[in-house]
RNA sequence: GUGGCUGUAGCUCAAUCGGUUAGAGCGCCGGACUGUGGCUCCGGAGGUUGCGGGUUCGAUUCCCGUCAGCCACCCCA
């Protein structure tokens, strides 16, 4: 035994690469029917491309180490850092608004856990240049369309949408809370009722020296946990809650509304979201957000000094992949074999060969077996194979100029004239 | 980084109180089966019991360490 992979990394065997592809070709699919082009970046950065906008954090979980010219360089984490710096490079010459998606894989050191791991594949989408509801809205449509893709449906899967200027604006105003406050008050909100400890702690921690202020916003807070229909709806109201209106109203009018849900409580992590986040869930809610993303109209300004508005996500195949498990919808992976090849005895390989490189150059996948053997050997391996036919020669065949073509599921089988199979013509 | 639980064949699991050569099913390889697969029967390969140490006449079993996995925390691509 010569070990493992790496803690956190994985090894694909064929099985687990076809439903990698699959999942990577309806990405690919959805993208393209967003009109959206496809871009990549290098997976080892300058270390300071994290460092200067993500701070001590991030960088503890970095690959980061110092490369043969003393250079100090980390596996990428995420992929909008580098995004930044190519949009911002050209960003004369792009036309706007700009629609691209990557397929990156990221690496994070950290230890691991279900749907969680060192390095993941991520989905990326983003519209640079936009600043208005409706690239929101695009973007959310690709989001549910890609669960749609995977034959997810509504009752399956819910997008859940908020916009932190609304809650903001709520604070700020209503309860006292001032901008500084604003991101620790926030995120007591996130996991509202699934860790009351932690929710207190955080919340303790923004407001801890003021009792009163500290009482309303937890009462507020924990109207919005609740789902408080009233509280909900007098919120959307608001003069700040128009984006998010205007988002909801686009969406509903392309036939998605079923799959959004307005909920308060989705906040992010991240610190540089500046508008609307949303963030895909099961409905069941047993697994970690599919997907998550919103605006950030700042960031690039950061990072590449160019004022960009900019809306994207990032959905990871890890989650996503247990997600189609579950529902039984990842692909099989299906046999790209054509036919597979049986010569019947020794005098009979030749002309197969001849057989299979005719067809091979025609485009046509076809196996053989490397070894003679029985004929019911050959065809337990052409079944094994998932070959959906057997093409048998034979002295008899090649004598009257014909192949046996054998349906392997249905175990059917008729002579064809040799002519026809070189073709690739098997009935 | 912290804590809890778990590590036996490729996979799922056995192995009495600590006792002789660690077993079974599935899978894999071969045979029964010399021009027709899936079924059946028979046989075979495959293990440093995660690794290292300790206790013991003797450790898969008990203890310690370590590594890995799962779960929770921290954090959240």
């Amino acid at each position: 035994m010569q070990g493992q992979a790496l803690p956190g990394f994985r090894d694909f065997y064929p099985e687990e690469l076809a439903l990698r592809n699959h999942i990577f070709g309806a990405w690919r699919d959805v993208a393209r029917r967003y009109g959206f082009q496809e871009y990549d970046g290098p997976p080892l950065e300058p270390l300071e491309l994290y460092t200067e906008k993500s701070g001590e954090e991030i960088v503890q979980q970095l690959y980061a180490f110092q490369d043969k010219g003393d250079r100090q360089v980390a596996l990428r984490p995420e992929m909008t850092p580098t995004l930044a710096r190519m949009v911002g490079a050209r960003a004369q010459a792009l036309k706007k608004p700009i629609r691209w998606f990557a397929i990156p894989q990221l690496f994070r050191y950290e230890r691991q856990q279900r749907g969680r791991l060192r390095e993941h594949f991520q989905l990326n989408m983003d519209i640079i240049g936009e600043a208005g509801p409706a690239a929101d809205a695009e973007i959310m449509a690709a989001v549910i369309d890609i669960a749609r893709a995977f034959g997810l449906t509504s009752t399956d899967v819910r997008l859940r949408v908020s916009d932190r200027r609304i809650l903001a604006n709520e604070l700020k105003h209503g309860h006292a809370v001032a901008d500084g406050e604003m991101l620790g008050v926030l995120s007591a909100l996130d996991k509202w009722g699934d860790e009351p400890a932690l929710t207190e702690r955080r919340l303790q921690h923004a407001l801890g020296d003021s009792p009163e202020r500290k009482a309303s916003v937890h009462s507020f807070l924990s109207l919005l946990a609740n789902e408080d229909r009233a509280t909900v709806a007098r919120l959307l109201a608001t003069p700040a809650a128009e984006q998010l209106r205007e988002c909801g109203a686009r969406l509903e009018a392309m036939g998605l509304g079923d799959f959004v849900h307005v909920d308060f409580r989705i906040v992010r992590g991240l610190a540089y979201y500046t508008g609307i986040v949303f963030e895909l869930f099961d409905a069941k809610r047993s697994l970690r957000a599919i997907c998550g993303g919103g605006r950030y109209d700042t960031l690039i300004q950061e990072i590449a000094g160019v004022d960009l508005p900019c809306v994207g996500f990032g959905m990871g195949d890890v989650v996503l992949g247990e997600l189609l498990k579950e529902h039984a919808k990842a692909a099989e992976a299906p046999s790209r074999l054509d036919a597979f090849l049986i010569a019947v005895g020794g005098e009979d390989v030749a002309p197969v060969l001849k057989l299979a490189h005719e067809l091979r150059d025609r485009g046509v996948a076809v196996e053989y077996a490397l070894r003679d053997a029985p004929i019911r050997k050959q065809l337990e391996l052409a079944a094994a194979r998932g070959a959906p036919r057997a093409v048998i020669v034979g002295p008899d065949e090649r004598k009257a100029k014909v192949a046996v073509v054998r349906d392997l599921k249905t175990g059917r089988q008729r002579k064809v004239a040799l002519a026809q199979v070189r073709k690739g013509v098997f009935k």
